[in-house]
RNA sequence: CGGGGCGUGGCGCAGUCUGGCAGCGCGCCUGCUUUGGGAGCAGGAAGCCGGAGGUUCAAAUCCUCUCGCCCCGACCA
């Protein structure tokens, strides 16, 4: 490819409001341009850097068994209602009518037709277990796209389905996945780590994210350091700091003017934050969403409520802060609230509250609280359960030393589904003594743009990006110095060479543009692929071309006509680099 | 959905408060010079000032409505 025909200019400047160095790089570099929010084009370099990630996401896929396919990208909103999320998944989903005014939507994932697939393909125990796989666009209208390429809207992504007799085979194909999407990432040079986190909207029993640590990324890890233990902070447990054993002391009112929050009232009667326990009012849509009730978390005054694991337990689609005329409706006072005499409401307490006797919490009257709470004597606890969220220095549940958090970006998760979505859709299998049996299903997802954008993001320095060879969209930038004699001899032998190379099977970018060194040389650098050739009367004239690493200080001179294979032989010595690199951890 | 901000040649911005010829830098085109880390000079093209309505002799500027984008929060595979 000549440069000088390149479809994607590079930028000196970027637009401003960019916060994520990836998505300044990939568009001053000409990856990628914005056509509304969270919608991007890719332009020919990132197209070609997708292309080869795609190329490893088919190698890894089709290693551990996957067939590939393509599902639609417009669904019938009907597979969407049998399976109970048309309801369920809200505004996210784009919906439509067709001309004969039948409702569709845009896929926002495949598990529905797959399951649908299941029951015209899937028949015998024969046929089982399965593992079929597509690289397809999905659309998600979320409320806030950011950061590039790392959240939109519209966006392409590796979904795999495995289908499986049972429970074990699912476990099985779950593992084999596990090892894949590392393999995955590795080659792609991106560093990641497993975490267990939330099923979320797809249901089932268990499920791993991928993430890529970095402070740009919007979810919040929490990790020990000591034996290993990480999760999502959305389920991440720890172990909470045991209350002092007291007999159980006599309710007491207590006058607190002005102290509406934990701080102040633990300021003003001279009390840890742990001796108090606060009332947190949510409004949670339950039944999918179609009902909304009023839900009261109660929990120790030094933690904070997890809302995921709050709407876990009470089976509610969503939560959001109440409404001060609800929290008033059920009887409670905002600032002095209280589970003690609540007329409405589902009351979820925190596991850590009966363990916590004598506690101070609000008496429901202005300027009051109430001394020496104890649930279950002075209100019904409701359902106990798990509900605090773990943060920084919180005891690790597993082995009692200090948990970390980190910020972090999903590139890729996995699910055990279950049998959910093949019994929605009325998929069974006849077993080896003819009787039906539900399909167990589990699916697995890579973005393919998110994973591009935290390439980009992991490898770059102050002056553009650093691909790794296994990503970049092309091999070789070819930069002739061209200008009056005898440099013309440069630009003759670069023409010569693209071509030579290309023919050697070396992918080359020629920067045959009438610019001056300046320019070629900072265009290379910012987009970052990894064997720079130069060609002048200066190179020629110590004989041949100056070969050089991006992010690499080293150059030496090539002779011209030993340049593809040595060429050739940088590309493999920098692919294996890469491959040597892969880490697959234990499984957990 | 709540809070904040921004829309002015392709990009980055000034001008808006206090209404009076639409500007600057980069990029782009032509020519000459220059040629190993974002060149110099000369000439040139390119903007209904996001859109609609209003006030006014006069609107990028003031008022109303609206659309789009960015950031923070809520939310979210």
């Amino acid at each position: 490819m000549r440069l000088s025909h390149h479809f994607g200019l590079t930028l000196r400047e970027a637009p401003a409001g960019i916060e994520a160095e990836s998505h300044r790089l990939l568009l001053r570099a000409g990856f990628i341009r914005q056509l509304g929010q969270g919608l991007y084009s890719y332009l020919p370099l990132a197209h070609r850097s997708i292309t080869r990630i795609e190329d490893i996401l088919r190698e890894e896929m089709n290693r551990i068994g996957g067939q590939e396919m393509t599902m639609p990208v417009v669904h019938p909103a009907e597979i969407w209602r049998r399976s109970g999320r048309y309801d369920a998944v809200g505004p996210e989903m784009a919906r439509f009518k067709d001309r004969k005014n039948s409702d569709l939507v845009l896929a926002m994932t495949h598990e529905e037709v797959v399951a649908d697939l299941c029951r015209s393909e899937i028949r015998s125990h024969r046929q089982l277990p399965q593992l079929v796989y597509h690289i397809q666009t999905k659309f998600r209208d979320d409320p806030r796209p950011r950061a590039g390429l790392i959240r939109v809207r519209e966006f392409t992504m590796k979904d795999s389905y495995t289908l499986d007799h049972d429970a074990g085979g699912l476990e099985r194909q779950y593992r084999a996945h596990y090892e894949a999407y590392f393999r995955i990432f590795w080659r792609c040079g991106l560093p990641t780590i497993a975490v267990g986190s939330d099923v979320g909207m797809m249901g089932g029993s268990q499920a791993h994210e991928f993430m890529y640590l970095t402070p740009v990324g919007e979810d919040t890890l929490v990790l020990c350091d000591a034996c290993g233990y990480s999760a999502n902070r959305q389920i991440a447990r720890f172990a909470k700091t045991p209350a002092e054993p007291e007999a159980p002391l006599p309710l007491e009112r207590v006058d607190t003017p002005g102290a509406r929050t934990i701080a102040e009232l633990s300021a003003f009667l001279e009390i840890p934050a742990a001796r108090t326990a606060k009332a947190v009012f949510l409004t949670a849509g339950l039944d999918g969403g179609a009902r909304e009730e009023l839900v009261v978390a109660i929990i120790r005054g030094d933690m904070d409520v997890n809302e995921t694991k709050l709407a876990n337990a009470v089976g509610a689609s969503w939560l959001r802060p109440a409404e001060d005329e609800a929290i008033l409706n059920a009887g409670a006072t905002p600032g002095y609230a209280s589970p003690i005499g609540l007329t409405t409401g589902t009351v979820v307490v925190d596991d850590s509250i009966p363990a916590s006797p004598n506690l101070v919490a609000g008496a429901n009257e202005r300027d009051v609280h109430f001394r020496n709470v104890n649930a279950g004597r002075d209100y019904d606890p409701g359902l106990v359960t798990d509900i605090a969220v773990a943060d920084d220095g919180h005891a690790c549940a597993e082995c009692g030393e200090p948990l970390r958090t980190s910020r972090g970006v999903e590139v890729g998760n996995i699910f055990q589904l279950g049998t959910r979505y093949g019994d929605a859709a009325g998929a069974r299998f006849l077993d080896d003594e003819g009787a039906e049996r539900p399909i167990w299903m589990g699916s697995y997802g890579i973005g393919s743009g998110r994973l591009l954008a935290c390439v980009a993001e992991e490898h770059h320095d102050e002056n553009g990006l650093v691909w790794p060879m296994s990503v970049s969209p092309y091999d070789v930038h070819l930069i002739p110095l061209t200008g009056r004699a005898p440099e013309d001899e440069a630009g003759a032998a670069a023409e010569r060479l693209h071509d030579e190379l290309q023919d050697a099977g070396l992918e080359v970018l020629l920067d045959d543009r009438d610019e001056r060194a300046g320019v070629k040389f900072a265009d290379a650098d910012l987009i970052g692929i990894p064997l720079r050739v130069v060609i002048s009367g200066r190179s020629l004239s110590r004989g041949g071309a100056e070969v050089r690493i991006r992010g690499e200080d080293a150059s030496a001179i090539v002779p011209l006509e030993s340049l593809a294979e040595a060429l050739t032989a940088r590309r493999t010595e920098l692919l294996d680099r890469i491959e040597e690199a892969v880490r697959i951890p234990e499984f957990g």
